[in-house]
This record gives structure tokens, C-alpha cells and sequence, in this order.
DNA sequence: CCGTATCCGATCCGATACTG
DNA sequence: CAGTATCGGATCGGATACGG
């Protein structure tokens, strides 16, 4: 992944930092806490493992996530959000997860989001309520 | 710019329309309101009108951006953030502003985001205080 | 001032094979 | 289970020229 080195605006190094296909969904797959390679690689549909710790080295190496390693057999590595700069991105990735809902309910996908778990009946009825108010 | 068009979950639909190198400093330059084509070219730096105009095309084309022709001479256009969508982005662009801030200050560029304005003196203070209660 | 078309090097990312 | 190396096709994005 190339990466600038000369920046004119906060925003180029943090769509540097993100633009690979798979860094929000990473770091959103570690919200609830720390996972283990194979654990990732389990749980992002399409990703294989050459993609997936490329693109873990990079969020290291800007301080979103942290790596630990413990030894002993088999081989225990942990990957998690760091406190700081890493739950804050969190945070970004929160509203852009709705944003992609919010995509995919006008594009008729709401049995997917339904059937994967990704809405509650609850929240999907919420979220109707709140686009008939807007307009 | 390839767009899937098959999704697993609402973080890659989302990811496929602001990998382009400029879409997220282009909505964070329209967040003040309505804004011509030249007028986004002045203030971005380092785009130039090709890019500019097709990473537009492809906001509108997901919902985040609206145009708005006026006929006349000299033509006016006009490019916004659409209410719904293209306003909740912009809450995400602003955490990652945010993040791309604190990378800046972590890297001594301490000086560049006050010249440019990016940052108050008064701001400045305010995150150095927070930062220094996280240990 | 606004918009389109083309060409071409840079880069991304998936497959695959191999190591501790 | 965790990690590295390489190769090649697909995309991206900058320059440049042209049209309304």
C-alpha cells in the first residue's frame, strides 16, 4: 500500500491509512475486543490471509491496532483496537456501517441485512421511522 | 472507479464509494454549503478537473451529493451534500479529520496545522489536555 | 465556466507456494 | 496457527487535448 509522505490536509494520511479493501472491515470485525488471525480470517467473508495481515500491518503501523504475542504451543497472537486513535476510527466506522444500510434498505437488500444479523426487526423499524420524517 | 456490485455487509458498499483518493476531502470542503466546480478546484489541492469531476459523478450517484444546474451565461453548477446521506457521512468525516489531526500532531506537525488553520491555538490546547488524561 | 475522452504508468489485490 | 515472497491481471489516477 503506498502511503504519502507529505500531506497537505488531516484527511489524505487517514484515507491512506483506510483505503484498502479491507481495513474498516477489520477493525470493525475487533470492536467487541481482541481476535486472532484465523478468527479474522474466518469471519470476513472473502478475504484471504496474504490481504488480511497486510492490511493488519498497516493499521499497526498507524497506531489503530495493537498486536500481542504469546508464545507457547499452539501459537497465540492478538490483534485489538488501540485505546486512542483506534476506538475513535471505530467511531467513524460506526456511522458508515449506517450509511451502508441505509444504502441496501433503498437498494431492496433488507431480507440480506435481516437474515445475517446485521439488523433487528427493532432497529430496521426504527430506521423506516426515521427516513418517513425526512423527506 | 470499480463498483461491486454484490455485497456481504454495509462497510464495503460504503468502502467502494470513498476509496477514491479525493471523495472524502471533497464532501468535507462542501460542508458549508452549495459549491462550484472551480471553486472545489481552488480549494483542493493537487486535484485536477478530471478527478474532481468523476469522483462527483460518482457521489451523486450514490446519494452523498446533489447537483444542481442554473442555465445562463456563465453557466452556474452547483454541488452539495444531500441532507440524509451525504450528511451522515460527513459526521464520519469529521472523527476522521479528527484522527488525522492527532497523527499530525504525533508526527511534529504541530506547526502546519496552525498555519493552515486547520487548528485554532485554543483547539490545539483543548486535544493536548485530553491526550495527556489517557496516559 | 462546465464537461468528456483517451492514453499510460503506478498501484492494488488475489492466487499460489513455502517457512517456523 | 502465524507469517513471508512472488507474479500478473485489474484498477486507479494524472496529463493532456477537445467540445458546449
Amino acid at each position: 500500500m503506498k502511503i504519502r509522505d507529505d500531506y497537505t490536509c488531516p484527511l489524505e494520511i487517514v484515507h491512506d491509512i483506510i483505503k484498502g479493501k479491507w481495513k474498516t472491515i477489520i477493525l470493525y470485525q475487533m470492536k467487541d475486543g481482541p481476535k486472532g488471525l484465523s478468527e479474522l480470517e474466518r469471519e470476513i467473508e472473502g478475504i484471504n490471509q496474504k490481504m488480511l495481515l497486510e492490511q493488519l500491518r498497516e493499521l499497526i503501523e498507524f497506531g489503530l491496532v495493537e498486536k500481542r504475542s504469546y508464545d507457547g504451543y499452539p501459537l497465540r497472537v492478538e490483534y485489538s483496537v488501540t485505546e486512542r486513535r483506534g476506538r475513535k476510527m471505530l467511531e467513524a466506522i460506526d456511522i458508515m456501517q449506517m450509511v451502508g444500510v441505509d444504502f441496501m434498505l433503498e437498494k431492496g437488500m433488507t431480507e440480506a441485512l435481516l437474515a445475517k444479523g446485521i439488523l433487528t426487526p427493532e432497529q430496521l423499524e426504527e430506521i423506516l421511522n426515521e427516513r418517513k420524517s425526512d423527506s
